[in-house]
DNA sequence: CCAAATGATTGTATCATACAACTATATACA
DNA sequence: TGTATATAGTTGTATGATACAATCATTTGG
């Protein structure tokens, strides 16, 4: 394994987290309503508390915190748990959803700029190459 | 341009972001000395609270309260700026430079585990788009 | 049937950050 | 040259995201 890619990885890495944790909004809206309503909106069932705390390897506390303001901003809307009275599980609103697909179409056009000077070929390389680091962390 | 690609490309990079920043330590350093340290063990001449806030895209405020953090540890050490008595400049010490390597050694060997599973070329690929993305992000 | 486990909420502490106020120094120009 | 303005840095204060602890309600297992 070739020590310099290695370290090239590495630091370009370090530097598009810092430049990116900058970005307090994605899309108009703040980073943890946009990654928890793409999540909900992603996920094909019923999400509980627990199911997103664990998702994004975040506190419960946290989460619930989260999930109440969205709530709040009708964003998304609890469900009774029939089967457990613990738990309530999530559904992003129509609202929701709306706000969702308008801060998604800002983040792609803005992509879109950014990565308008690749080729087609390179953009999906670096899709794939991504999703698969993704997967990776996974385990 | 794909619309696809771009999708994927930004909901990978949510999710390799958010993954990410969990991470408070980076090789049992915390992020920001990791990255002060390297910025400024990289940074070919002397360098003031004010570059490195423009660097980093952070308050002066902030980068203040790192450095001292940073100085008290003994791993940089500051030195007189002789033509402006308002500012000084940093520089790695000894113990520094060697923390830094320590730490740096450490995110290689969880790398190399990462992506023991890609190819030679792959991760050379990788590399090089993520450092083209970083380069555009600067415009 | 009761003890232990689990999901959720809320209180509290911590940390990284930005902004504001302030100090010291440098720069510009009248 | 002297003064007004700009700039670098520090420190005080506020905010937001997070974890942990305490607590409550419900579920599960012996």
């Amino acid at each position: 394994m070739n020590r310099n890619d290695l370290e090239l990885i590495d630091y370009e890495l370090v530097v598009l987290i810092r430049r990116s944790t900058l970005d307090k909004e994605l899309g108009g809206m703040d980073r943890s309503t946009y990654t928890l309503l793409t999540q909900l909106s992603k996920s094909g069932g019923p999400t509980s508390v627990k199911a997103l705390a664990d998702e994004f390897r975040l506190d419960i506390s946290t989460i619930s915190r989260q999930t109440t303001v969205l709530e709040a901003k009708g964003y998304v809307q609890r469900l009774p748990n029939v089967g457990d009275g613990r738990s309530s599980y999530f559904q992003v609103t129509e609202e929701g959803m709306r706000r969702l697909t308008e801060a998604k179409n800002a983040r792609l056009a803005r992509h879109a700029q950014l990565f308008k000077e690749w080729s087609d070929e390179e953009r999906k390389q670096f899709g794939e190459l991504l999703a698969r680091l993704n997967r990776t962390f996974v385990e």
